[in-house]
DNA sequence: ATTTAGCACTGTTGGAAAATGAGTGCTAAA
DNA sequence: TTTAGCACTCATTTTCCAACAGTGCTAAAT
């Protein structure tokens, strides 16, 4: 891999990039003062090598996985967010009126629009999460809601109906007594230590031990289910023409719906703070699409931003996108962290 | 419009639902024992009325917009719910384990499923709502979070980040006069009453009452907002045949993306209570759904449950299975309305 | 007065054949 | 090493044709 190749095969990942059409040799002969046939060598040895494809034999070559992986490692040069894209991202961080949350769907929706990729925004984890406090609040005789806190300041609730045979005091008294046994305990460490510490002490005390326990199981339960997912631009990346067949759009559309695949895309937790880029069939979200995908960390609440596009994504701009939006988040963690 | 003609529009309109193919002329000889130049006698009648449609001058013919709104009013049948649909639905609500809105929920991704459209549920107006109480819970020296809790069990909740400036006392007393002051207050008047009376009183009494109160406004201000849309089945609908080329399917999934858009299937509030029925350009959806819907009531909490599916959709079913639900849920409401 | 058989006509669909064109590999000369 | 030239390949597009489903209309039959 001499330079002129190293140069050869960047121009045409970055054409491809472009035109989302298969490069040919003449295409490139004015860029390096070369005639068709020696660019025509050079890439049948790239092939060779196992970075270029053909889609038959007398088309232009196409980047195969591996050649976007070694564009990306060795020859993508790490370039500057560009003006106007660092422009429309300012904006959200300017005026500071969002949560930060909110900011962050935010950016990546705006990502997705100047882009046509789609971007999805992983949150709360609610790892890390401990138990502040549960309270138990009366809607009316027969139906309250509990409000179960952690310390990273994440609420969930729910409601419950009662019927006569529990009285509402029962239940406070059982909050209290978990508030006082349980607060510090990991949110999913709770359900189990709510059977082993906490059961055999209601058993005592509460009539209706038993139904009261289910409820606060319930309430906890739940809680630990919860994880955010927002999927910003969903359909934008059906613009890029390699969804021009609905066999293939379908099978995109099914994949962004199905939440279970979607939350694997925050998984594989090596180098955390990288920014990471599975290209094809190196995630197991979908051999056809690249995922660019970046952690971040706020106030001890952990989440992920990712971008879906086709292989042929342009990796330098949502790398650098990727790279500002980290940066603002850093920033604004240190001013103030809402 | 006799018997025979009624009839025939009637199995026009069935068979196009069935096969998605124009029916000729050909295809109703033996169902009515006449040649097929009588029926073709009497589609063309239907089409001068403008019940039937034809794609080019020998094509069979297909219900028009018009045909469909007659089909719906006067030859659809009343058909009770098949016994193969109950039994899918009855397994959720035979267990009662789920809450209401999650039953819902479900109730509608099965009927995506076994029909092949999308539905959607529209929850939470949050109208009818009034204020039960307002809690400051401190999770550390700088960040709190407010709770609004109404008395129909709705929780929503907000973090803030305080500088050293305000002391959490300060909130909890402000929280414990709104509560004092508000309590029975429609939510979506909370904000201007919190302005109106409680901003005056707190002037005098809290220091830094201004900062204050913009915590509490943020946190009324966003429950106000909060309406939830839960789409089931997102992609089923574009198995139907109608959605085999792509232009025709990206429109439709950005549509199905516009939350401004999906609300709107909820408004126009005639008839409440009953199942209505939005052929084509009837809705402001979209042209070529058809959309079925009904309103439910539950605990004065009040949402929507809808069906999107092709014009040539399966109306006798969908009505079916939605009253089904309804009457579900109206039997739970009165025994537990968990 | 209806119903029907018969016929000419129309537009869709699908496939085969042909033309076009972009691009390749290879060879031999520069 | 590079390049001009040539034969070859395969996707794409266009054209043409046949088959087909279905229609409207007319004239005869019921």
């Amino acid at each position: 891999m001499d330079a002129r190749r190293n140069n050869i095969l960047k121009e045409i990942v970055e054409t491809f990039i472009k035109t989302a059409k298969p490069v040919g040799s003449k295409a490139l002969c004015d860029k390096f003062n070369l005639s068709s046939a020696t660019i025509r060598n050079e890439m049948a040895v790239l092939e060779e090598l196992g970075y270029l494809e053909k889609n038959h034999v007398s088309s232009g070559r196409v980047p195969s996985e591996a050649g976007y992986r070694y564009y990306v490692e060795h020859l993508m040069e790490a370039e500057k967010i560009t003006g106007s894209d660092m422009l429309k991202l300012q904006k959200i961080f300017a005026s500071g009126e969002l949560e930060l949350s909110d900011a962050i769907n935010k950016c990546m929706e705006i990502i997705s629009d100047i882009t046509n990729y789609t971007s999805v925004v992983l949150g709360k984890n609610s790892k890390d999460n401990n138990l502040l406090q549960v309270s138990i609040i009366a809607i009316n005789p027969t139906q309250v809601v509990a409000v179960v806190c952690t310390d990273k300041g994440n609420v969930e609730n729910k409601m419950f109906n009662i019927g006569d045979s529990i009285n509402i005091n029962e239940l406070i008294k059982t909050s209290e007594i978990i508030n006082k046994m349980l607060a510090g305990t990991p949110i999913d460490e709770v359900s189990v230590r709510l059977e082993s510490d906490v059961k055999p002490i209601i058993k005592r005390q509460i009539k209706q031990y038993e139904t009261v326990y289910n409820i606060f199981y319930d309430a906890f339960n739940d809680f630990v289910a919860g994880s955010s997912i927002h999927i910003a631009g969903r359909n934008n990346i059906f613009n890029q023409p390699e969804y021009n067949n609905i066999s293939e759009l379908k099978r995109l559309a099914n994949k962004l719906d199905d939440t279970a695949l979607i939350e694997k895309v925050a998984e594989d937790d090596n180098d955390e703070n990288e920014i990471k880029i599975f290209i094809g069939d190196e995630s197991e979200f979908d051999p056809n699409v690249t995922i660019i995908r970046k952690k971040y960390h706020i106030n001890g609440e952990e989440g992920t931003i990712a971008v879906i596009g086709p292989k042929r994504m342009d990796y330098q701009r949502i790398v650098s996108l990727l790279e500002y939006i980290d940066e603002k988040l850093d920033s604004r963690k240190d001013e103030n962290g809402k």
